[in-house]
DNA sequence: ACACGAATAGACAGACCTGTCTGTTTGACC
DNA sequence: GGTCAAACAGACAGGTCTGTCTATTCGTGT
C-alpha cells in the first residue's frame, strides 16, 4: 500500500511538480484512500521527503550499477554518459531535486535536508573518481566537474540532450589539462598545467 | 501602477516562487486594488510574464553594462565574475528563468516562451565573447561556458557562492586549454591540443 | 466464530486560490 | 463646474487544497 502510494506520487511530483499536484489526485492514481496516505505519511511534506528520498536511492543505485563495469580512472569522464542517457528518457522533467530546491524554499524542510545530503555524496564520488584519473588537483576539479553535472541538467530541459553532451566534452578538455582523463590520454604531454 | 504592482510581484515571485505567492499576496503587497491588476494583466499567467519579461530586460542590461568596459578577448571569462557577484547578493535565490521553468510545466506559457529566447541571447553572448578570445572552437567552447554558467548559478542555490568561483575556475581552464583565455594568458605554450 | 488491524468511501471544516462584478472615489483635463 | 478614465474597496462565486473524522468493509490469524 506504502509502496503504491509512494509510487503514484513520484510518478505525478516528477511529471508536474511537488506544488502542481494534490493529495486527491495522487489518491485517485494509487487508487487508494485517503486515511490510508495520512497514517502512512502523516502530511504532505512527509510523503514529499519520501518521493525525494525514493529518487534519491534510485539515483545512487543507477549510478553505482553504471560505473561498476568502468575502470576508476574513466569513471569521472564516463558518469557524463550517464547523464546524456539519462536526459534522453523520455520522461525526462529534469533533476527532481533541483526542482524540489526550486519548489520548497524552506530550506529546512525535511525533503530539502535529503536533497543535501546526496549532494554531499555525489560531491564524494567525483572527488573520488577525478582522484583515479590521476589528477593533481583533484577536489578542485572533482568540484568543477560537479558543476558542470549541475548545468548539463538543468540547460537539458530547455535545450535537450544536446547539452549534456556539450558538458560531456567539456568534462573531458578539464580533466584532459587537469592531466588525467581517459587512460589513453594519459600519455599525454602537459602532465603538470601549473595553477 | 502598472510598476507598482510589478515591482511588488517580482519581489513575492522571486522569494518565493510563482506558485506559492497568491494575487491576493501581490495586492497587499502593492498597496493596489484587484480590479487594477486585472485591468492591467489580464491574468495572474501574463503577470508572471510581465515578471520574467522585466527579469530578462534587467540582466541584459546589468551584463551589458558589466562587460562594456572589458576588453572583449577577457569577457567570456570575466562575465564568471558577475555570476559571482550575483549569487553573492543577500537576496540570491537562484535563476528566476530556471525557476519558473521548473514550476510551469507547459513549454508554451507565454513566461517560458520568454525565457527561450533569452537562452538564445545569452548563448549568442558567449560565442561572440568566446570568439574574441581567439578559440579556435567557438561554438563548441561558447556552449560548454553556457552549460557552467547554468552550473554555477544553480550549484550556487545549495552550496553557496563558492560554487559560481569553482565554476570561473573552470572556465579559465576551459579557455586556457582551448587556447583563448586571459590575454596574458595567450603566450600559454598550449596552442592546439588537439582536442 | 470472533477479534482486530488495515483499507475503504466520503463528508466535512477551514483555508486559500483565481477571476468577476458592483458601486464609490479620485483626479486630471476641457 | 462637468466629464470621464482610472483606481479604489470589497463582496461574491466557484473551485482547489490539506487534513480530520465517521462509519463500513475486508482479510487474516486464532
Amino acid at each position: 500500500m506504502r509502496d503504491r502510494l509512494l509510487e503514484a506520487a513520484d510518478r505525478l511530483f516528477y511529471a508536474e511538480g511537488t506544488r502542481a499536484v494534490g493529495i486527491d489526485r495522487v489518491l485517485a492514481e494509487a487508487e487508494a484512500a485517503k486515511a490510508s496516505l495520512y497514517s502512512h505519511f502523516g502530511c504532505k511534506d512527509e510523503l514529499v521527503a519520501a518521493y525525494v528520498q525514493q529518487r534519491i536511492a534510485s539515483a545512487r543505485a543507477s549510478i553505482e550499477a553504471f560505473v561498476a563495469p568502468i575502470p576508476p580512472c574513466e569513471r569521472a569522464l564516463r558518469i557524463f554518459d550517464w547523464i546524456v542517457a539519462w536526459v534522453e528518457s523520455p520522461d525526462f522533467m529534469g533533476c527532481p531535486l533541483q526542482r524540489v530546491v526550486g519548489e520548497v524554499a524552506d530550506a529546512r524542510h525535511p525533503a530539502r535536508v535529503l536533497a543535501a545530503d546526496q549532494r554531499d555524496w555525489l560531491r564524494a564520488r567525483f572527488v573520488e573518481w577525478v582522484k583515479a584519473a590521476g589528477v593533481a588537483n583533484a577536489p578542485q576539479v572533482a568540484t568543477a566537474l560537479l558543476v558542470l553535472f549541475d548545468g548539463a541538467v538543468i540547460a537539458s530541459v530547455q535545450d535537450g540532450p544536446r547539452r549534456a553532451r556539450d558538458a560531456r566534452w567539456a568534462a573531458g578538455a578539464l580533466l584532459q589539462a587537469a592531466g588525467g582523463g581517459r587512460a589513453e590520454a594519459r600519455t599525454s604531454k602537459l602532465r603538470k598545467p601549473g595553477r
